[in-house]
DNA sequence: TTGCTAAGTCTGTCAACTAGACCTAGCCTC
DNA sequence: GAGGCTAGGTCTAGTTGACAGACTTAGCAA
């Protein structure tokens, strides 16, 4: 195979890189996943990742303030207010990592038993997933079928 | 909104953390990233992805040992043997994890002149990326289409 | 007044990351 | 065949971050 086109350019600016700035930390993907999971409060997130009190803490701070999360008090009641953490948009578009990160999974560590969670369609109830597509409609099966190129923002390497 | 089922379930054996303890840590995505790049030897994954060398060493031991990554030996003619680490099928099967980081930064973290690196369909050159399907057919646009619900590995909570 | 709970913070310990130097095997040149 | 070069590591010491467990605080309830 030859040279990869790859080494001529800059690594700096991968927005791969700049995504794992934000959101690569040990525990905010399983942050994550529960957000998704419609998981809000502190107590619950604690619980069930099994992070630690400060390690949540500080992770859950720092998707606030990157605003992949909103931090909203709310009352039940005849409580107490609290505060509960809620995915917006930006967060919701994190969804498809998550998914990923799920798929990989249920086909190469699944427990005994099969994936302990389904992905459905809300609306027919079929399995849903990720497929990956390109612009003119063919469906991609493999990795192998894709072709990385620089883009516009590409640096060459001096 | 309703407690969230998530709730009644034990999250011990979801595939998201399986995944996530094999290529979780701080520095495997980025080897990856470089992998699907075409970058095979040691140091220009080094040189690339600005791991310290001792971490590099380990995660790409990491990832031989769970079959993500293939070492294998080979020569250049007039050169001394050397080791390149390829990806696997189970190592291809991780790129939508990176694409859908790629994805998400691009979207939210560009630099200034645009994304860095553009993925085409190999066969038609059209920009290729993952989109949300159900099995019957229906493209999701937003996590909120989706809905999860324990499956057959699940456990409830005692 | 005391107790309970959600949502944290504080403290001490221990593991992981980091930078930088060092090592080693094969090849090349002299 | 002595010395140098290079890919692919290993070793060492210092710093940062993770961790467990105790403590804190604010509002409500008995």
């Amino acid at each position: 195979m030859s040279r990869p086109w790859a080494l001529d350019y800059d690594t700096a600016t991968c927005t791969v890189g700049a995504t794992l700035s934000i959101v690569g930390e040990k525990w905010t993907f399983l942050v994550l996943r529960e957000a998704f999971n419609g998981v809000r409060r502190f107590d619950d997130m604690q619980r069930r990742t099994g992070a630690p009190r400060q390690v949540l803490s500080s992770r859950l701070a720092r998707l606030v303030a990157e605003g992949v999360l909103r931090k909203t008090p709310y009352r039940e009641p005849g409580q107490r207010p609290r505060s509960e953490y809620r995915l917006s948009e930006k967060g919701m578009d994190l969804y498809p990592v998550i998914i990923s990160l799920l798929a990989w999974g249920d086909k190469y560590a699944a427990p005994p038993g099969g994936p302990p969670v389904l992905l459905t369609h809300r609306d027919c109830g079929a399995a849903a997933g990720l497929q990956l597509a390109c612009a003119d409609g063919h469906v991609l099966t493999s990795a192998r079928d894709v072709t990385p190129l620089p883009g516009p923002g590409a640096r060459r390497v001096a």
